[in-house]
DNA sequence: AATAAACTGGAATGATTGTTCCAAATAGCG
DNA sequence: CGCTATTTGGAACAATCATTCCAGTTTATT
């Protein structure tokens, strides 16, 4: 049997997304990840493929975990207008709260490299199109329920929370006010009433 | 008397302007630029200082030509509701109607440059203030003139245009659907009824 | 302990990066 | 028409880029 890894796949995977997230693609050099990564130059390429493949799997593992968190979230959530308030709360206090103020990788990928990559570019209609519908199924509950009057146009709702999200990922980077963003997320969820 | 420029300075920087906003700072090599603007390497050291001057004054274009464009669309608006749903659908038009997708240059600035660019980071904090206080300017003529209720939080919504159009313009990279687009940009609107 | 398979470290690759430098070309003045 | 200040073209620069390659190390089985 062969010499085994040295290192967990995994865990620097995840330090990889962490380091392309803050930096973006074009800014992150094979060098940069070899001082942050603590591996070799030869294990990134033997283990991930090369620098966008390593990119591309570091991106899916954002998406993917983002993805099943929100899905968690939403399922232990008693009100969706508290629910959604407590999620866009978090979403700020986490952009604000980052030292590295990377912001959105979703975000920072689609204003980067899209238009140009289009596997990247089919992955992130899917993601648009599966957070939507995930914020769609969320408002019809709070429908069903009472708590949202009926007659809303809720697809229009749920598209309107997913952009503003980008939007407030953005502007995280440069406003510091906690308070002014929430207040303008409270505004929007007034739309609820 | 020397041998004067060859080039329109001015008009060379609008074309500069339009490559790092469509392929962003890093992405964008100095060859990039020879190709691209049809003079020489040495030219654009002398005139413009180097690529990273060079993108400065050609973002300083962006900003200070969008900011007078927003100034005079404002001015000759009689209607504040229809003005915005206007605006908001000259955007997404704009956004959607470009064939290299470029989004906007303040927006993709923000999620590359920051944070790391302090001197930009200043600029964008401006940038933002200036946006907002137009915004809100607006609204207020709005319910000064009983076209917007008296008791809404102006500033707030304010805050919500300007995030909300910087949503837009990330969304907009990837949603082909003017439609979609503009019902959550209608569903916002309906804030101020 | 010998072997074989896989990983690791680091040198080496050629291409590209941003920038500098200088000779040649040029245009308006005297 | 010649002088001179300035621009221009293109070579040259060292640094960095992503990637490849290979010798050496290591580990689990024989």
């Amino acid at each position: 049997m062969p010499k085994v890894k040295q290192f967990d796949e995994k865990k620097v995977l995840e330090e990889a997304m962490n380091l392309f997230w803050k930096k973006g693609y074009h800014a992150t050099s094979i060098q940069d990840l070899v001082s942050y990564l603590g591996i070799n130059r030869s294990s990134i390429y033997d283990t991930y493929g090369g620098k966008k493949e390593l990119f591309d799997q570091s991106f899916e593992l954002y998406r993917t975990e983002g993805m099943a968190g929100l899905a968690a979230f939403f399922k232990k959530q008693t009100s969706v207008k508290g629910g959604l308030q407590k999620l866009f709360e978090s979403s700020i206090k986490e952009s604000l709260s980052d030292s590295d103020k990377k912001g959105c990788f979703v975000v920072n990928t689609t204003t980067e490299l899209i238009p140009g990559d289009e596997a990247i570019q089919t992955i992130l209609e899917k993601n648009k199109a599966a957070y939507e519908k995930m914020f769609y199924k969320f408002l019809l509950s709070g429908e069903q329920s009472g708590e949202i009057p009926k007659g809303k146009d809720l697809k229009s709702i749920a598209s309107l929370l997913y952009t503003m999200n980008n939007g407030l990922k953005v502007v995280a980077k440069i406003e510091p006010s906690r308070k002014k963003l929430l207040a303008s997320v409270n505004v929007m969820l007034s739309l609820l009433d």
